[in-house]
RNA sequence: AGAAGUCGGGGAGACAGUCGCGGGUCUCCCAACCUCCGGUUGGGAGGUUCGAGGAAAGUCCGAGCUCCACAGGGCAGGGUGCUGGUUAACGACCAGGGGGAGUGAUCCCACGGAAAGUGCCACAGAAAAGAUACCGCCGGGCAUUUCCGGCAAGGGUGAAAUGGUGAGGUAAGAGCUCACCGCGCCUCCGGUGACGGAGGUGGCAGGGUAAACCCCACCCGGAGCAAGACCAAAUAGGGGAGGAUGAGGUGGCCCGCCUCGUUCGCACUCCCGGGUAGGUCGCUCGAGGCCGUCGGCAACGCCGGUCCCAGAUACAUGACUGUCACCGUUUCGGCGGUAACAGAACUCGGCUUACGACCGGCUUCUCACG
RNA sequence: UCCUCGGUAGCUCAAUGGUAGAGCAUGCGGCUGUUAACCGCAGGGUUGUAGGUUCGAGUCCUACCCGAGGAG
């Protein structure tokens, strides 16, 4: 993922702040995931840890089942007009991807993977 | 027993299992290309193997490597600064000398030159380096205001005042003279040397500051792996090489060198590449680790054996379960934790800084007992 | 990866190696019927930290800490 394409995100995609996290999500063709830690996070050693705990978080939780992911896309992003019916089809055919951004936030270093991928569904799910 | 010094070891507790990530390698499958055998490239699956640190950090020094000219000369600038050695090199390390701290083991020191020159030394003080005399001391004139001369021992100021102590000497004093100490110079001896020792001699040579300018000796060209090399969509259209002359620019400057533009024979001759996105290489076998013999006080070196030990490019080590070990807590069922500092990005040698528990060697002092 | 600056009172900034200061802000007093403005006075500093050179360091040197900016 390119700059260009993280503020793409950042711009156009739904937000979602947790206590330890804050995930982007955005429609695209392709699957695609990307993690996110500050240097307000601290030093290499904790951006590394809260890197591992949201890569954790994402290949165990909701996120890793396909069938979970068609089910996020119709909740978050509900067809706009009903006239466009035509580009939704054709989105659907193109592969109905979800672009994931996943953003670190300080607190996350003390916590343990059960209680991140625990947020992470909750802030996807309610 | 207590206190202390010094040198080290060691670094997510160990083992097993499941899922997941990055690299190498092997096998199989699929696709494309080459005339075939077969091979190359790309993708996927499975097996196997490897996968962060002692500081990976700060970026304070030194090198390798790459390009700039083949890295060369001079100036400027910068660095180092007792001696000898180690090393690829160093501002690092080892050994020694000198100085300082400590009862001691031991520790600390930017430790060349102030009789090459220049500058500065606030306040106080008479005077801050070229001379001088505030309170004073002594002698003489005058006569009790003071004048002339001698002195720098005492007082006072200051961070620092023209060797120190004692004796002689004198009007009072003074290296004026003498003894010892300090200092300078000379000779001899020991040592590779820094330096040390002994003897002689001088009669004191004239303050501090060089982490002020500076002098002396030695060293240093610049940039950095986003260096640089190769393949090469798009886009733009030319690009490169060669002869002569003059001008301009370029590492801080001058040479030198390189580049660009102009002119002439003819705006000539020859060649077909250059390059962004992206990709490949550089990229991990190295002044390498471990073990041993030998040389050396040591740093280290020679030789032999043995091992292969991360190479990513949005950037890989994580999660969970069980058993054992240790620690904390406990209602003795259990529960919680496994630690600090901290994450490779071209690679090495150092330095500096950060750091929890644990273990070991050697040495010194004090007390007690034998 | 490499490089350059900066850190002084609550804030913004000064200070040839020689007593750390100015403006704003704060407090007190004055002026005014009252407030503001104005006038006067006062307090407030480990000069980022730790060592060193020097008689003496904000200044010079060394090592750290923090902040800002730049190049590819």
């Amino acid at each position: 993922m390119h700059k260009t394409e993280f503020q793409k995100v950042y711009e156009e995609g739904v937000k979602r702040v947790g206590r330890l996290l804050v995930v982007y999500l955005l429609t695209a063709d392709d699957m695609a995931r990307a993690v996110v830690a500050s240097r307000k996070v601290g030093g290499a050693v904790r951006r590394n840890r809260a890197k591992r705990l949201l890569r954790e978080a994402h290949r165990t939780g909701i996120l890793a089942r396909r069938d979970e992911v068609m089910g996020l896309r119709a909740r978050f992003f509900p067809d706009p007009e009903p006239s466009a019916a035509a580009d939704q089809t054709a989105d659907r055919v193109g592969g109905g991807g979800l672009w994931v951004v996943l953003v670190a936030r300080q607190r996350i270093v003390e916590a343990t993977s059960r209680e991140v991928r625990a947020e992470l569904d909750a802030l996807l799910t309610h």
